[in-house]
Formats: C-alpha cells, structure tokens, sequence
DNA sequence: TATTGTTATACTCTATAACTATA
DNA sequence: TATAGTTATAGAGTATAACAATA
C-alpha cells in the first residue's frame, strides 16, 4: 500500500516573496519537479509503483542481466537500497534474480512477463502525467526545455 | 554542524539506459535539480546554512513580519517543520520570533542585523553556485531554461 | 468552534558499518 | 585482499494527531 502523500502546495505569495528565489534555476527547478514528481506519483498509485520502480523497471528493461551494482549506480542510490527495491520488484514477481554470471556473486537481473507487460502500460502512464504535468508549455517548448535538461545532465 | 552528504553520482550509462527515460521532463528535471541543489549545499557548508534555510532568509527579508503559518506555506513545509526551522534561525540569532500582532497567537518574524547581513552573502554565494552549476549552457539558453520554469512553476 | 503555534510520534528515505560468500 | 550482495542501524526529512493559548 502507498502512503498518503500531500498535493504539492500552489506557490504562496509568489510574485512578491520570489523576486530573488526565481532568477536562481535549482531554486524553480524543485519548486516545478516536485509538481511534476507529485504528479506522477499520483499517476502512477493505482498501480501500486513509486516513480523510482517505474525507474528501475525501465532500467532494467533496456540493460537486462545487469548486475545490482549498476542499478544502484543508474538510480543513484546505495547498493542497500537497490537489495530493498529489488526485493519489493521480486515479491511481486515483476523482476528476477538470476544467478547466471561466470561471477557467482553477482545476479543479472531480468523483467518477468509480467513486469514487461506492466512497464508498457506504465510508460504510457507517465508520459501522459509528464505532459499533463508540463501543460503550460506548447509543445516546441517542452522540446527546447527537454533539450537544455538534456545539456544539464550530460554535462560533467 | 552539517552531515556528510553524497556528491552526486555520474550519470551511469547515461546514453543506453535513459533512451526512454530522458523524454520525460520529471526524471531529467529530478537527475539535474539533486546535482544543483549538491552543488548549492557544498556551496552553504562553509556557513553552516541548508538550502532550505537559505530560502527560509530570503523569504523573511523579503516578507518581514510574516506569520510562521505564511513561511511554512511558502517553502512547502508543514507548521510543525515551521517550528523547528524557526527555531534553528533564533538560535543562532538570525531570525526572531516578535509577539506584536494584534492576533497574540501568532508572531510577526524579522531577520536580525546578522541574518540580514548573511543572507547579503549568501545571496552571491547561492548565485554563484547557480551559474557554475548551469555552466553548461550559454547565457542566453540559462534565460530560456529559466523563463519555461517560471511558466510551469505559476501556471496552476 | 476555529486557528496559531507547539509537542509528540511515526513513517519514509537515505547513508554507513559490518557481515557473507565468492573472487 | 577485494568485491557483490546483504543485514542492521542510525540519521534526516516529512507527515499527522493532539494539545495549549487565543480568537
């Protein structure tokens, strides 16, 4: 079961209180990604998946028999989390643990059919919440933002 | 005194893994905003101030007087994180609590002379984390990045 | 009765140290 | 000895319920 998690708050006094606060982009950026993040955890509840597993799940999609190692490396999470996560995705039968390396301390890990199936309808999910989320912007300007989020990211 | 915070990890096997993940502006804007916000708290150490804090200063500079009930809206936080924070701020003799509203539940906050004169320095301080952080795109295209975020943070 | 601020509490998230089994 | 995975644990962060003082 998901925990309740509040909306996220509309911007208090926002025209005056962020004459500052708004020229600096970490700053905005928090302020719309947890809109955004919000958004599509609601999107995502009735199926019972975190934006991190949707995540994972993509993850392990399109590198399967990845070791842990390299998901936590991927989520940007602690190796202890990835045994968490990884134990949750298996409990449901989404995911696999396959001990098939010539290491055997390792797992490669693997989507069941279930999972495949699942993450298909999840994408759709989240790209939909991510456009509804992203609204007020047309189309052209969602690309131009994808394109420097892109630039931010890659960069060092 | 701060705790030891992870630096954010390098995008790990950024160009196969993301194929899917990087057209949604959620998950791009959550992977750059936690290498911002890494390089803005690195940033405040020195001054033993919290990005949130920071923001917590210049929303009472900007807003002397205001209730606690108004901060907490303001920075998205609960009335009992309010408290603490609030309390933290007194503490060190930033910010103070005054009891002159004409509602006797509820005080007015000011920023002392210190805090005051801190946040003038932490003002260039979160600046000039902002711009390295960004370094990666042109001044022109940091504009761009910073006109659609105040488009998505007011709209709705 | 409703609201401001507060206290107490619990739950999530995250980080680290230490253990195991392999290498 | 070094590494992959795991366990245990502790620390932040955050949410809710309940309370006191005031409206």
């Amino acid at each position: 079961m998901l925990q309740k998690r509040k909306a996220t708050p509309e911007p208090a006094l926002p025209e005056k209180l962020d004459s500052s606060l708004n020229n600096l982009v970490g700053y905005m950026m928090r302020r719309v990604q947890m809109k955004i993040t919000q958004d599509l955890s609601n999107s995502l509840e009735e199926h019972d998946i975190r934006p991190v597993q949707f995540t994972a799940l993509t993850i392990i999609d399109q590198s399967p028999g990845l070791m842990q190692a390299d998901l936590a490396k991927a989520l940007a999470i602690e190796p202890p989390q990835a045994v968490l996560m990884v134990n949750k995705l298996e409990a449901r039968s989404l995911a696999m643990r396959v001990r098939s390396n010539p290491d055997k301390r390792s797992y490669g890990l693997f989507l069941s059919k279930a999972g495949e199936q699942l993450l298909k309808k999840l994408r759709e999910v989240a790209m939909q919440s991510d456009i509804n989320a992203t609204a007020a912007l047309t189309s052209d300007e969602r690309e131009v933002l994808l394109t420097l989020l892109n630039k931010l990211y890659i960069e060092q």
